[in-house]
DNA sequence: AACGAATTTTAATGTTGTCTTCATTTGGCT
DNA sequence: AGCCAAATGAAGACAACATTAAAATTCGTT
């Protein structure tokens, strides 16, 4: 499940990312209206966490021009405590609950949950590519109908992968989701992983998935290929 | 596409590098505001990224100074988190966008992609030759329908043929926009890899696209030829 | 708390493909 | 023909990726 959080203050969008990770989600950060915005356009998200309270482009700006991307992704918003006045507001520009600073965790994560419940009726947790299938309610994965086990991170890094089908990813995106760290460049890390999830999911079978891109990263195959 | 990045933290300015060339970008480094002067002189970028606090002369000196021997290039900014009463100034020397460190590389990313978009207004994402077509999103290549892999260089050196459809392009112009700058100037590789171009998107049709203008350089067709 | 198993990470080595140079051939132009 | 620019082919240097093993860490169990 990937959730966008668009936040400029660092230590509570860390707070909400490690939280929100700690649960199997995959988060991205954005620090203000514009990137989230450019984000939103870019990748698919099951749920947006917007504070209002953004330099530059105003929340709800925002949170309007959001709308005109993607109507459908439940977007959850952060408001100080006494901007209850714009409540009325927000939930008409197309915000589907909101929060007031400061909160506990285990309410937001409530909320979160609650949002992505309501929304999960009609949307499909599972994501297949070829034979392969990764159900993202019970984080299992199976190929041809086989179940096959993964560990915590082979896991993340074939939902990103899967998530992104069709689309090169850079081993510096790769290890800023899965491993959500930066600045590391002297590691080999993602070739690894790669390798294992390839042992599993690929070596026993005729037509591989995995693809790598030289020089740019990994990739997910939709079409047939060469 | 070249960027320039002008940072002294040898770590940051390899971990955006490194991000940026997995995206098909030419990016110099310059490791202070004298010497990233000095590139954007001597040079043509498409953006420059460039760290506030360095050595020697200040950012918003060099910022300023950029200015005057660029008025168009976008500049995206990056500061330390607190350092926002800095943020109008900035905005006002001519940054047109800022980031605080420490920062994600996919924000970074969003940013210099928006940056880019917004500079060219005739510049979609697609760019189209007779069958040919080369998209900038997913950067992929086809011709009559069909994908045609293409390397690094190759991509660069056809994305930049592209943009500049039935101009002639010098050799030299091409080097400095597909190579980054340590370049000798007694070398063919721009031959060689227009020969490389040649074998894969012009060799397996009967129109051939790419034209050698002797004595001046290479050129996309974009009319019906003789 | 201590042990062992499984997972994660680092590190070293082997392999492959790309980049670059160089030498040679081809072909246009005067 | 003779000159010069461009085309071509191939080889070596180099960087990127694959693979393996071993070290470090985590986690559950006793």
């Amino acid at each position: 499940m990937r959730i966008l959080v668009v936040e400029d203050e660092e230590k509570v969008s860390r707070f909400v990312a490690r939280g929100l990770e700690a649960e199997r989600f995959a988060v991205d950060k954005a620090a203000d209206g514009v990137s989230g915005l450019e984000f939103a356009t870019l990748y698919e998200y099951d749920l947006i966490i917007l504070d209002l309270l953004l330099p530059g482009l105003s929340g709800t700006e925002t949170l309007r021009r959001l709308r005109e991307v993607n109507a459908h992704v439940p977007v959850l918003v952060l408001t100080a405590r006494d901007a209850i006045a714009d409540k009325v507001e927000n939930l008409e520009a197309g915000a589907d609950d909101y929060l007031t600073k400061p909160f506990a965790f285990a309410e937001l994560l409530a909320r979160v949950k609650a949002l992505l419940r309501r929304g999960a009726v009609n949307r499909s947790n599972v994501i297949r590519v070829a034979d392969l299938e990764l159900d993202r309610l019970s984080q299992t994965v199976r190929r041809g109908g086989n179940r096959i086990e993964l560990t915590a991170k082979e896991y993340a890094l074939l939902e990103y992968l899967m998530a992104n089908v069709g689309r090169v990813l850079s081993r510096t995106m790769i290890i800023e989701h899965v491993w959500d760290q930066s600045f590391d460049s002297v590691t080999n890390i993602v070739d690894v992983y790669v390798r294992h999830l390839r042992n599993k999911i690929d070596e026993p079978f005729e037509r591989k998935l995995i693809r790598t891109v030289r020089g740019v990263g990994y990739s997910m195959c939709d079409e047939t290929q060469t």
